[in-house]
DNA sequence: CATGAATGAGTGTTCATTCAT
DNA sequence: CATGAATGAACACTCATTCAT
């Protein structure tokens, strides 16, 4: 993983033809896929090219550098993710709009579990830390969600929306390691720790 | 990390004189330093040899490989852990226990949050998966706890076990990345968040 | 600098067309200053093609290689060169001649001072060697000039007139390193050197 | 020629061994012989390790980059150069002294033309610039060399050495060119342009 | 046994050149 | 013709590992 750093990671070129759209998805997929089949050993930029079936110079004709294409399949994940967790903060009761959000991210991490577990680590690095825009989006959903009159009265949003998020990652990542399937088994255990946490937080401060 | 696969990752010696254990020790340190402090970028052997301030040879003299030394760290910081959560299970109430164990996984983490983390991310190295005991001595103790009458009955021990586990690690990896500090806000958090969950699968299945 | 070899430097069309002729004057000088603003390192064939602001295609639709798109900017400066010495050539005087070829030369150096020793320095590549005129016609000019009867006779007129260009070349090139831009002052050294030399060489042989 | 930059360009280790010593002139005289007869192009540090028969990786331990082998070229150079012209320096007549430091140069040039030449050029390189002490051995050699009664005045002497060092560089590097052998007839010019030019110089300022 | 010089396969990245549009 | 996306050979450099001393 030897990355040249002070470098943009935004993509080379905007992609605004249909062509380049494509090559760019591609190349995000076949990122995607090198990194869940041969893990971090194996994610090299020559095997994204290969795999991608472009040649490695075209693949930094779009990605100024590997740091850049991590960072844009993590937006790519992001991206998905938020769609589906958006849907969660439209929710008026926000036991459901927080059911949503979780179920979102159970299945994506059942959908591809060494994916999020690699990017998770990914995310530490140096270069990618500022760059992406991290769980943000994820956390401010989540805090939208917390004010919900439901919803139990927590000491600190902030630090609630983070634990909240921390605990399904937790349960999620640990449940990929064991090759766990079910979603519908996971999302159970999932929404029981987080609603079981905020009712203790919320208790605890009374 | 590029590290020659199938190879034991025993130690290639007992240590049984007292120099080679404190040599041992002192390698062990040293990497946990270069990790902390260099992060996966410059975790390499020969940075771990320099600073424990012995020969590269003899770093392999004693770890036959890079995986055997990570090995070897993880299982060191597996004992630390081991012992601290041990005390946890000859409690006769199973809350203390397990507030205990989950007081010994907040400090480790806080104590030393970086090495904790890196350590998680490399556990799922295909070379490491099997070799290290992993946290199975912990999810023992967690089980044996769980036993106890004054807890919730559990649908699956050894499912909540691992969720236990999970929780308190998705916490912690967390924290560690915000940088918090306050191993006794972190653990009421934790402690929330776990007896949080166990009343609710308990009230879930009946 | 990896240029594919055996390959006509010649350009690929005359250009016949007004358009044509426009488009290789506006390559070769953006090949110019991207020369002289970023150095050897920074000459690339898609810079010099985004100077000139057109397509890196359409450049090699001119110049079948990068080598020939050196060797046609040698030329353009030969050229340039060429018609201010030829003036000299003109001159009955021996003495003004050469002083106007040195002017020449100096002017040319200390105007565009890294483009001259760059293209310098490529005129060594083995791909170019032969292909460029050379300084021969500079060198004939110079051979005639040193027939004027007031000139002091030379051993041998071709050794001659070699040594006078170098001299004239190792100090404008220096003169340029160090930065110098007063033509007169270059001049008035460089015609001492020359000179001198030309009575020195005709004093030992007599 | 893509060298790292930002990285000092000192030899790794001070050779203090006798087995350091040989390896390094070992790798500086391969490098000297790969720039000599592969020219820039050829110039590579897999090529220079495979010369002088070492892995590329020992290489790398010798001189932390390219630019820093190239340095250690130059300096050696400069060192063989300046033991020569040391000699001229103590020479009780300037003629003699100068005399001989223009045999030097000759003798110098014509033994390795095309790796003078090179070495020339590299001279630029952004990354050289500092580094190598450059001339300056050479030109403060020649400047006290000027100073001697016996020689012409110069209105300056600083540009004199520096004009004496280029007209001297300038007749040698074409001569390498040409293809010139003749020690003695390279001299006999170089002498006459050397002292013709003070000559003139002197002449110039009454 | 300790050492560290030596190794070389493997990495990220560049850039001259081609060719389908 | 003009274009620029695509290509891939080649490069500088790293680091896990070995082995002669």
């Amino acid at each position: 993983m030897n990355m040249k750093s002070s470098r943009s990671l935004k993509p080379r070129k905007s992609p605004r033809q249909k062509r380049s759209e494509q090559m760019v998805a591609d190349m995000l997929e076949a990122a995607a896929q090198v990194l869940e089949r041969h893990g971090l050993e194996g994610f090299t930029t020559n095997a994204v090219a290969q795999r991608a079936g472009v040649g490695i110079g075209s693949l930094y004709q779009y990605f100024p550098s590997k740091a850049a294409l991590v960072a844009a399949l993590m937006r790519r994940e992001e991206d998905i993710f938020h769609a589906a967790a958006a849907k969660g903060r439209d929710m008026s009761k926000g036991a459901e709009g927080l059911s949503a959000v979780i179920l979102a991210c159970v299945r994506q991490q059942l959908e591809r579990p060494e994916l999020a577990r690699l990017l998770d680590v990914q995310q530490a690095l140096p270069e990618l830390k500022a760059e992406v825009s991290g769980p943000s989006l994820l956390l401010n959903i989540i805090r939208v969600i917390l004010d919900r009159p439901d919803l139990p009265r927590q000491p600190c949003q902030d630090v609630a929306a983070r634990d909240v998020l921390a605990i399904v990652r937790g349960l999620t990542d640990t449940a990929g390691e064991y090759g766990e399937r079910s979603v519908s088994d996971l999302y159970r255990r999932a929404t029981a720790a987080v609603f079981g946490y905020l009712e203790a937080m919320a208790t605890l401060n009374d």
